[in-house]
Order: structure tokens, then sequence, then C-alpha cells
DNA sequence: CTTCAGGTGAACATTGATGTTCACTGAAAG
DNA sequence: CTTTCAGTGAACATCAATGTTCACCTGAAG
């Protein structure tokens, strides 16, 4: 009754508090990558991760939060590939071939994901940013790769046939046609290798 | 009251019954280009075709039996190319090309709705079908050109390269590279010359 | 041991869509 | 002139989701 507050530091709590979250943040990334983003509802969260409806709004104060959280840890689980990977290479295609073959593993790994992302990204404000993000480093991704090329005398189909290599799009599409990605890779670098003609 | 029925023949409300439909059918076909099959409800389509909800279940059972009507209507307004246009070159590549440019050209007219049909396919079934047997088609066409190239040695990229030149999102994702229609013929064929190298 | 506050479970009102029923109207058909 | 029926307008029950309120419980802090 008296003004008096006593001060309550929760530490403890705190953990069980974060391990809440987590589950939630899980159980999110689940339904995003069964029935996607957009059909994914707060109902169906707090179902998923055994938590009642509120506690799901007490820890995020709308959809677009916890699928921002969602995002953010999903990114930290798969990381998409480094240019470390790739960059020590001197030869403009075994640089490329490198980084194409890396894409393509993690494009093989994340499938489903990336799948329903691009489905959804038109209709889901909050996966927005993060698409064009990644889109902004498969951008300079290509960049490093066609920097190898310098001066050569076909960069006009040779750039557009690099970024078009890194698309997930692409992968998926010769995904469906049955290719394993040693295939891919060797189809698409044999893209890049027609010396100039007619 | 006596038994008797009177004939009714409805000829001329025969017209505006059919217009109903018609209309309809077609303010369906502009919502699924302007948000989508999926965000499409029968009251948005009440709406926007200037009817109430009632006169739409009145012409059609449920959202899939418009949707149906709405894509045979949408196809027979767009007819993806007919092989005609280019069966008629010998030489393999340059009915390549030409197969290539006229479904380019197609999907420059058509964007928006393959766009959102894509995104939408998996799910709404009523699309399902019409996609399947799209996809079917293309696979047809790609069998036609690659009849041509029939004993290249470089046959195991050949056939790979056809059917994904074919295919709505690579030329969706040249498009977004800001090559005109020309440029992507050019590049798609360009991966096909390639002559055999390591 | 008492107090405080984060977290829970259950309830509520609201919104928007579905699919169905009913009486009515207006125009074409007989 | 009378009958018939497509389309209207309003109503209703149902369902699923949203976001909010309330009383309670439990465990850490004092």
């Amino acid at each position: 009754m008296t003004g008096q507050k006593r001060p309550y530091r929760l530490r403890e709590r705190a953990k069980s508090q974060e391990e809440t979250r987590q589950k939630i943040v899980e159980a999110t990334m689940h339904l995003h990558e069964e029935i996607g983003p957009r059909a994914t509802t707060i109902s169906a969260i707090a179902e998923r991760s055994g938590v009642q409806r509120l506690t799901v709004y007490r820890h995020f104060p709308d959809e677009t939060a916890v699928f921002q959280a969602c995002t953010s840890h999903w990114l930290s689980l798969n990381p998409p590939p480094e240019s470390a990977e790739w960059s020590g290479l001197e030869d403009p295609r075994a640089r490329f071939e490198a980084a194409v073959a890396a894409f393509y593993a993690y494009f093989s790994r994340t499938r489903r994901m990336w799948t329903v992302s691009y489905e959804d990204v038109a209709h889901v404000p909050a996966l927005q940013g993060p698409m064009a993000e990644f889109a902004a480093y498969l951008d300079g991704v290509s960049k490093g790769l066609l920097a190898a090329f310098d001066g050569a005398a076909d960069m006009h189909h040779i750039a557009p046939t690099v970024r078009h290599a890194l698309r997930f799009q692409t992968w998926a599409n010769l995904e469906d046609q049955g290719l394993d990605d040693r295939g891919k890779v060797a189809l698409v670098s044999h893209w890049l290798c027609c010396p100039e003609r007619g």
C-alpha cells in the first residue's frame, strides 16, 4: 500500500521466460516450413508450441514481431554460404563453380523454407525485408564472381548467367528436372563456357 | 394450382443470365490477377462484379467451380503459343529460338496471372489441374524441340537447358534482371551453343 | 513467511467469411 | 393478363481468427 515499491529483478525466472519465447519461435519456424508463413496464425502457433494464445501475445505484440524473431532465428541456424568459401580461387570459372556449389548445397538443405518464403513474400510484409536483404546479398556475391571475369569479351551474357545461376528458383527448376547438385553445377557452368559466336 | 406445368424456355432471359455469369467470371479473373486466387473470396467476387453474394452461389456451387470457369475463360482469352509457330523450322537452333521467343512474348503479356498462379497453386486445389496440364504441355513442346537435336553429342546438357529455358520462372528471373525479350532469347540460346569442353 | 509480478487459463466481444433460408420484385414468357 | 424465375436484400447460424480482460497460481525477492 505504501508508495514503497519493492525492487524485483527476476533472475531465475528470466530463464524459463526465455525458454517459453524459444518454444514459440521454434513452433513458428516449423509451421512456416509446413504450411507457409501466410497460413501461420497466432492460434496455430500457440497450439503448436503448447502455450496459451495469450502467452504468445505477451511475448510478441503481433504476428509481424513473431515472424521477425522467427526469421532471424532461422537464419542463425541456417546461415547462407560465405564468400570465404570461394574467394581464394583465382580462376573465374573455378570460383564461380565453387560459389554455385556452395549455394546449391545450401538450397538443398533449406529448400522447403525458401519455397514457401518466395511463395508468400508478396503477402507477408514481415518477410519482405529479409528477402530483399538476401537478394542484395546474392547480388553482391554475383559482383564478386563477375569481378574475376573482368574484361571478358562476352560479359553481356556472362553477367546475367551468373546472376541467374545463383537464384533459388534456378536451383529449384533444375532440381525438379531430376538433376543432382553436381549435375546442376556442371550445367550452369556450361552455360558460361560458350565462346563468341553468331 | 393444377399439376399442369407451363413450359418455360427462357430465351431473352438466358442472355442476361449468361451476362451475369460472365460478369462473375470476369470479376474473378481480375481479382486473381490483382490479389491472387488464394485471397479471392466469394464475398469479394460478389462485390467486384456488382451482384449479391447469393447470386454467385446461384451460378456456382462453390469457390472451386468459379475458379474452374475462370481458368478456362482466361485460357480461351490467352491461349499459349502453338507449335505451328515454329515446327516448320528445320534448324534445331532456329526452331528452339522461335519457340522460346513465342513463349517469352506470351509470358510478357500474361506475367501477372502466371506469377500469382505459381505462388498460390500449392494452396488452391482448383489450380492444380490446369497448372499440371500446362507443365505437361511445356514438356511436350520441349520434346518436339529436342527431337530436332536428335543425335547431338551433348544432349545431356541440351535437354535440361531447353526445358529450363521454357519455364515461366526462367523468363521472370531474366525479366527481373532487366533484359528485354530479345536479350533473353539470345541469352538462353547462348546456353545451348557451347561445344564439348572439360 | 509475506509480498510482488510474470505467466497461465478461461472468458469475452469483434471481425469477416461461409453457406443457407425467405419473401419480394420485375421482366420475359405463355 | 397471368405465370414463372433470375436476381435482390435481409436475415441467420456457423466457424475461425483477432485482440483484450480478469482472476488465479506460483516462484523469486524481501
